[in-house]
DNA sequence: GACACCATACCCACTGGTCGGTATAGTAAC
DNA sequence: GTTACTATACCGACCAGTGGGTATGGTGTC
């Protein structure tokens, strides 16, 4: 009977596509076709699942949380002990997600942001939420390192996870220009010695 | 006589809007009409000046670079003595530009990297060249510093100087997405102590 | 100083293509 | 036959770019 290779359904094939497409060009310059073109379905479909392309990049943020959530949730390091080691190996991962053409390691939230920016109000809500959501989840490590390590310096945990972002979001926009993914990894370098630097052993001092 | 209060010409003035608007609503999502308005001209004089909606665009980053490159140049700290000093000087000098609404102080080059990153390659390019140019102007300082301050770490001054760039960029992202300049700064206040742990007195080793 | 000529700047009505969205009819499954 | 989905033809708004024109000021010539 062989199911078709066995594709997943029609909503779910237009959210990758929209994954990959609108991280590679951007919301206005994607058109609802290119999306239908890749996805291999029809505008008619399109539209059968999503009231309007606006409501499909809402849904395609929404999708774009769960997988990296999960990616994230599961990931080994939150097995080690010392938080500081959580921290530096997280950046490792990010690092090591750099792989593959540049619209594959890219983030949805960040791109959209910027281009929706004054113009779609809840396209942005929804890409604040994802970005800020991703850097909740560092503050409990954060913080956890700041009391190991005895860091008392007019900071917070949070500004610090939102630093994360903002170096990964500039990263990603410099590997862009150039074109090379091993720029944002030597960004993420920095920001790692960074780290290593704020949470480092006093016992010489 | 009371020549009619001196404005720019028509040129200068849509130059000057796109700066603005480009940076408020991105490429695709401004419209050559509204350039036109704020510039306080019709269409016909846009095409006179400009022969596409992409010609302008470069001649706006170039008119970007122009100002920007002057302002930097210009600026008060290159006096200092201690290389160290100029470049935290240059990052307080970022921190105090964070005035004003946001598309005022965001970078254009940026911005239209994001959107016309494989759609328009000839204005990634511009925008490369004025981001990496930027950046090679802190290369000089950067080296000082670490001959000065004897690091010798396994970075280039090249890739801190990058890095500095992404810190900027991505905090303006950050900064769009919660809608508050505050962030920006913390990023910058972030990559300020990176520098300064980076370059410190090695005297008490 | 009057005339012819030309260049630059500018205006505005229009067009031709594009694209989000709709209307409608068809098919598969149960 | 009803529900879920897909296909195709089409509409209407929008917008980059055009074409054909005017206004102004300069320059050479007599």
């Amino acid at each position: 009977m062989e199911t078709r290779t066995k594709q997943p359904d029609s909503r779910t094939r237009l959210l990758n596509a929209a994954l990959h497409t609108l991280r590679a060009k951007g919301y206005n310059a994607t058109r609802v076709e290119d999306l239908c073109a890749v996805a291999g379905v029809t505008k008619g479909s399109f539209f059968h699942h999503f009231r309007s392309k606006d409501e499909l990049a809402l849904a395609a943020i929404a999708h774009w949380d769960e997988l990296t959530g999960g990616l994230f949730a599961a990931a080994a390091y939150h097995a080690l002990e010392d938080p500081r080691e959580r921290l530096l190996a997280y950046l490792d991962l990010r690092s090591e997600l750099l792989v593959g053409e540049l619209p594959e390691y890219t983030c949805l939230a960040g791109m959209l942001t910027q281009e929706t920016y004054l113009t779609k109000p809840e396209l942005t809500d929804a890409c604040e939420r994802s970005i800020s959501g991703h850097a909740a989840s560092l503050v409990a490590d954060i913080e956890a390192a700041m009391q190991r390590y005895g860091v008392e310096d007019g900071w917070t945990a949070e500004s610090l996870a939102l630093h994360t972002q903002a170096v990964l979001q500039g990263a990603f926009i410099l590997a862009k220009a150039r074109g090379e993914a091993a720029l944002a990894a030597e960004s993420i370098a920095h920001l790692r010695r960074y780290i290593m630097l704020l949470f480092r052993d006093r016992s010489a001092d």
